[in-house]
DNA sequence: TGTACATCAGTGAACGCGCGTTCACTGATGTAC
DNA sequence: TGTACATCAGTGAACGCGCGTTCACTGATGTAC
């Protein structure tokens, strides 16, 4: 071999975790392969070496972000009070850092209808990554039991991304704080 | 004259409404300038003597959603009982028809991201928008007063464009149901 | 009333550019003998 | 131990295409004389 046993392994993890990144920040349709490749330090011609196609690497990236926020997720609740974690997860999830940082944060809160845009082949396999991310969640929710849980996750997790989403097309700092807060008060004092 | 008096300002508005048909289908991303004047009958080449460039229209274009908004909005309230129009609009907001026609519902549930990450000169110019946008929703919020109604505004709104943004990246229309009916029911329930 | 000219909404070829994808190639290494 | 060959991650030129934008042109009409 040319490289380390591994070498293409790692490659092929820093284009798709790089990748994620990129896609969060300008959208589905913001960086093309060119781009992508660079901020990897390689060139364009490689890439289809790694992947079958744009798409495949959308998956991947995709893929990749739910499971940086399940790393997030676990970390979180390691600083909350027992029972707490739900309540930690709402102000890390509403905070100023998670809304200037898209490109470190929530999939969906950033991608959402660029997701329900794309075709419905490759939705349906980014629904996998969905599920997981659904699932890592709803663990922490308030509730006595799976039930209650999953229906407070529904509830949260939508009013959350809508917050989000509506907080980082406003200018002022001021005024995404403010959407960022009322909604998070409300959350926290309502289950 | 060449054609009737007000043959320009017709075919301007003719091309503002299919492109903000459009842009709320596609994403702002999405038409190309080709698409956006053939789609009313026109060739490219005289899109320059109605917009001054590409994001001209896509100012336009969101104003005019805007506008189609509040025209519906009106409509909405002359149906509900009195006092209770905000409760018809969350019912007609979180509707499977809303769900699965993005080109002529609300512009933020479609576009949120989309607008985030425009240029700031750009997202200044749409702020106007979203202002009038408000203005209109607020008064049909629940609320004692105005500082009421602003704050459920805030609570109502932002929870049914996570719904709507979430519902429309599932697959299956039980789920998007299933989401929809769970969040309005939660919000008729709770202001 | 008839003719020459100005107006201007809309046309379509052309521009440079970036897109996703293909492909012949490079060159460092491991393997076979 | 030394040499010939296979492997394969990564390179960079090239493809056809659509993008946003420019511009010389068309042709139907209104206006001036």
């Amino acid at each position: 071999m040319r490289y380390e046993r591994d070498h293409k392994a790692r490659t092929h993890e820093r284009i798709v975790k790089n990748a994620s990144r990129q896609f969060r920040a300008k959208g589905l349709n913001g960086p093309g392969v060119i781009k992508l490749m660079k901020s990897s330090g390689l060139t364009h011609g490689g890439f289809y070496k790694h992947f079958k196609s744009k798409d495949d690497l959308l998956v991947e990236a995709i893929e990749e972000s739910v499971r940086e926020i399940g790393v997030q997720l676990i970390d979180w609740a390691k600083q909350a009070s027992p029972g707490g974690a739900w309540k930690e997860l709402v102000k890390k999830y509403l905070s100023i850092e998670h809304c200037e940082h898209a490109e470190i944060g929530c999939p969906m809160a950033a991608l959402a209808p660029d997701i329900a845009r794309t075709a419905p082949s490759v939705r349906k396999r980014i629904h996998g990554s969905m599920e997981a991310y659904r699932k890592q969640m709803v663990e922490f929710m308030p509730g006595q039991n799976v039930a209650e849980r999953e229906k407070n996750f529904t509830l949260i997790f939508t009013a959350m991304v809508g917050a989000l989403s509506l907080a980082r097309t406003i200018s002022t700092i001021e005024d995404k704080q403010r959407v960022l807060a009322l909604v998070r008060n409300h959350l926290l004092a309502g289950f």
